[in-house]
DNA sequence: GTGCCTCGAGTTCC
DNA sequence: CTCGAGGCAC
């Protein structure tokens, strides 16, 4: 709490003695150090944002008038504090996306014959290039240039939403700030890094200063990038290395490389072991060398990226969901490191699955400290994976053991290996076969990898992992009131949040509580009143966010949203779900007509709504709410949208893939076989039955150019 | 039945 | 980020 009895607080800088200048520095170092720790660890601000900025710029007012009077530890140095609420938000015009991964020679292989096979291209035909360039291990970073002029930088994010940095990016020597020739609209993508031998100097400065330090250089690069003052920002030698682009008013080139060596022309550093190779023996040998140099580079990579050279065919190749079809990151063998397994935990998730945590004696990997794995399920403790086969050649997992610890894609940590020869415990690990939270048998279904508790609704466990699950970002998303306080209000006993209704009740309740939460540790009157707005605020809620939000099995929030957008409303889809039958009649045709939607998915959310005491646990949360209809979806404006399309015959422009993600991306559905249902099929030549069979439905027929022009690509 | 591809669920550390 | 499972095309 904000230490209100010092009267500096809230006298006028220019007032104050020498002494009261002290007294109030070091109660706004502890304060402010308090409200940070708070923010950061404990989830639940203990003071509002408003207070906080308000202290901060006090503590730099002082500290302006004493200089002399800056502590060692001032807020003013802190780093991260609170950064995330300092940067505004900036879209990405084009999504940032992440890349597909190798870990092998053969995953090479496999990507090149991926692309040739969607292309069409034999190996015999050397059209095909590759570049490949070290991944840098660093904070990428999109900057946006009109006219020559950087107007934005903005981080990643979520690749869709980042975070402006624009005043902090204008500090790095290696960022023109002012380009000449370029296009109008340019923007260019690439790594903010730090290098060894600064990392090292500015840990020493960190250290002798009393900052803080950091782990390595990748979070030192993070850190840097975004401090809410450039001035810090600008004593930090960041470096930036070009390796891509987004928007574009014209193009750069018509190949990776040039329009790469377009971007060293404008006044760009980009890395010099870029490299054209053109087979995947080629990328592999790439890939050996900048190994063998990553020693003496001077600064983190974690791998190799191949990207096809053509943009022609990158475009033609596209995008899966979340990565591009025309490029790759060969990763390096991820850094190992041995320690002991102390213990075996069991958690229970919010579908009642148990699973194993390994706690382990802090071990650092990768620069980060480690001190718990995840070891997934029952058989992966015993030695087998997935698909049956022995994993760490076959050997199970024991308390006690000395294991081989590495962080899978340098995040989740896992176990590689366990030293047997080192083994204590004479008995394999036993999987409980009951809930350690509620003492139900948790069985394990023909065919699953994980055992589930069975206590539903009365396991306390699954109950408040449900309720995370309620207010988590995708559903409910009430501002303050996350993961902690409702397990916080879960335990509470004169104010429970057993289920999700219980959150919309709270306000009510309080009034006749035995401790009003505003009296409580932790709260204050302004903060509850803030609360107890967020939650009104979100009783108004979006059909697909309420769906989502119950947190039934196989439904996740793209799942739930295909299905709010077919059912529009909350009273069609109650009434359809609460009168279906499983396996049987009109309403289980149509929910197994959505296409995305299996016998599994529609089971599961049948009987969601006709089990008693779920359905009633969702009637009094409905009660609470006023339930978004979805709107009504606006359709593509191609000609083909929604149409339903079959393609037959040997296609000359595209291959099978291709035509069909492209016609999908114009909005129409594509079909193996012509029905009734069918709007166009596109024939090539060698059309067999199929082209007879439209004839005799009467669908219209398209050769293949003719698509092309309907579809509106040259 | 096999082999993609995508989604869901669970996980770690900052 | 990864694994497993669901859904769908071949």
């Amino acid at each position: 709490m904000p230490n209100l009895q010092n009267t500096a607080y809230d006298s006028p800088v220019d007032v104050l003695t020498e002494d009261q200048a002290r007294d109030a520095l070091a109660a706004l170092a502890q304060d402010l150090s308090d409200a940070n720790k708070a923010y950061h660890t404990d989830d639940a601000p203990k003071i509002d944002d408003a207070t906080y900025d308000h202290l901060k710029r006090k503590n730099a007012e002082i500290e302006a008038r004493f200089p002399h009077l800056k502590r060692a530890d001032s807020p003013s140095d802190q780093v991260g504090a609170r950064a995330a609420d300092g940067f505004s938000k900036v879209a990405h015009e084009i999504k940032m996306l992440s890349l597909g991964n190798a870990f092998d020679d053969a995953d090479v292989f496999d990507f090149d014959e991926r692309i040739r096979k969607y292309l069409n291209i034999t190996t015999a035909d050397e059209t095909l290039a590759y570049t490949a360039e070290p991944k840098i291990d660093g904070v990428s970073l999109a900057l946006t240039y009109k006219n020559g002029a950087l107007i934005t930088a903005a981080t990643r994010g979520d690749g869709e939403i980042g975070e402006n940095v624009t005043a902090n990016a204008l500090t790095i020597q290696d960022i023109p700030q002012h380009i000449e020739n370029a296009p109008e609209l340019l923007e260019v993508r690439g790594e903010v890094y730090m290098s060894h031998a600064d990392f090292a100097a500015l840990n020493a400065r960190q250290e002798a200063t009393g900052g803080k330090t950091f782990a390595n250089p990748r979070n030192a690069a993070a850190g840097s990038l975004r401090q809410l003052d450039s001035t810090i920002t600008s004593e930090r030698p960041l470096r930036f290395f070009a390796y891509a682009w987004g928007v574009l008013s014209s193009p750069l080139a018509d190949t990776q490389f040039a329009s790469i060596e377009r971007l060293a022309a404008l006044g760009f550093a980009i890395n010099p072991l870029t490299k054209i190779c053109k087979s995947p023996e080629a990328l592999i040998a790439h890939y050996t060398d900048i190994a063998a140099a990553r020693a003496d580079l001077g600064y983190d990579i974690d791998g190799v990226v191949y990207k096809v050279d053509a943009l022609a065919y990158q475009r033609r190749l596209g995008f899966r969901s979340t990565t591009p079809r025309w490029a790759i990151a060969h990763k390096f063998p991820a850094e190992l490191a041995w320690t002991r397994l102390n213990a075996i935990d069991i958690q229970v998730g919010r579908t009642g699955a148990l699973s194993p945590v390994a706690r382990l004696q802090p071990v650092t990997v990768g620069g980060v400290v480690v001190s718990n794995a995840t070891l997934h399920n029952e058989d992966y403790i015993a030695g087998i994976g997935g698909d049956g086969q022995p994993i760490r050649d076959g050997q199970d997992i024991r308390c006690g053991d000395m294991v081989q610890v590495y962080r899978a894609g340098d995040v989740i940590p896992k176990i590689a290996a366990v030293d047997i020869s080192k083994r204590t415990q004479s008995k394999p690990y036993v999987f409980p076969d009951h809930c350690p939270e509620c003492a139900s048998p948790a069985i394990r279904e023909d065919g699953d990898a994980v055992r589930r508790c069975t206590g539903g609704l009365i396991c306390p466990a699954q109950a408040v992992e449900r309720l995370k699950h309620f207010v988590s970002r995708a559903a409910f998303d009430i501002e303050g009131l996350g993961a902690k306080q409702v397990a916080y209000f879960f335990d509470d006993d004169t104010l429970p949040v057993k289920e999700p209704a219980d959150i919309f009740t709270l306000k009510d309740r309080d009034e006749t509580g035995f401790t009003k939460l505003e009296n409580r540790d932790g709260f204050g009157k302004t903060s509850v009143k803030k609360l107890f707005q967020a939650i009104d605020e979100k009783r108004t809620i979006p059909l697909n966010r309420l769906l989502f939000s119950l947190g039934i099995r196989h439904l996740g929030e793209s799942s739930a949203a295909l299905i709010a957008r077919h059912y529009g409303g909350w009273a069609t889809l109650e009434r359809a779900l609460t009168t279906a039958t499983i396996g049987d009649g009109d309403i289980w045709d149509y929910l197994l007509s959505i296409d995305g939607v299996g016998a599994v998915m529609a089971t599961s959310l049948v009987m969601a709504f006709q089990n008693p005491a779920e359905r009633a646990s969702i009637d009094r949360l409905i009660a609470q709410l006023d339930v978004q209809d979805m709107p009504q979806v606006a359709l593509s404006q191609s000609p083909v949208a929604g149409k339903t399309v079959v393609f037959t015959g040997t296609l000359e422009k595209m291959t099978r893939a291709e035509a069909k993600a492209r016609a999908e991306s114009h909005g129409a559905k594509v079909s193996g076989s012509v029905s009734a249902k069918t709007d166009i099929l596109v024939a090539g030549p060698g059309a067999g039955s199929k082209a007879t069979k439209a004839e005799t439905l009467g669908v219209t027929v398209l050769d293949e150019d003719a698509w092309i022009a309907l579809i509106g690509e040259a």
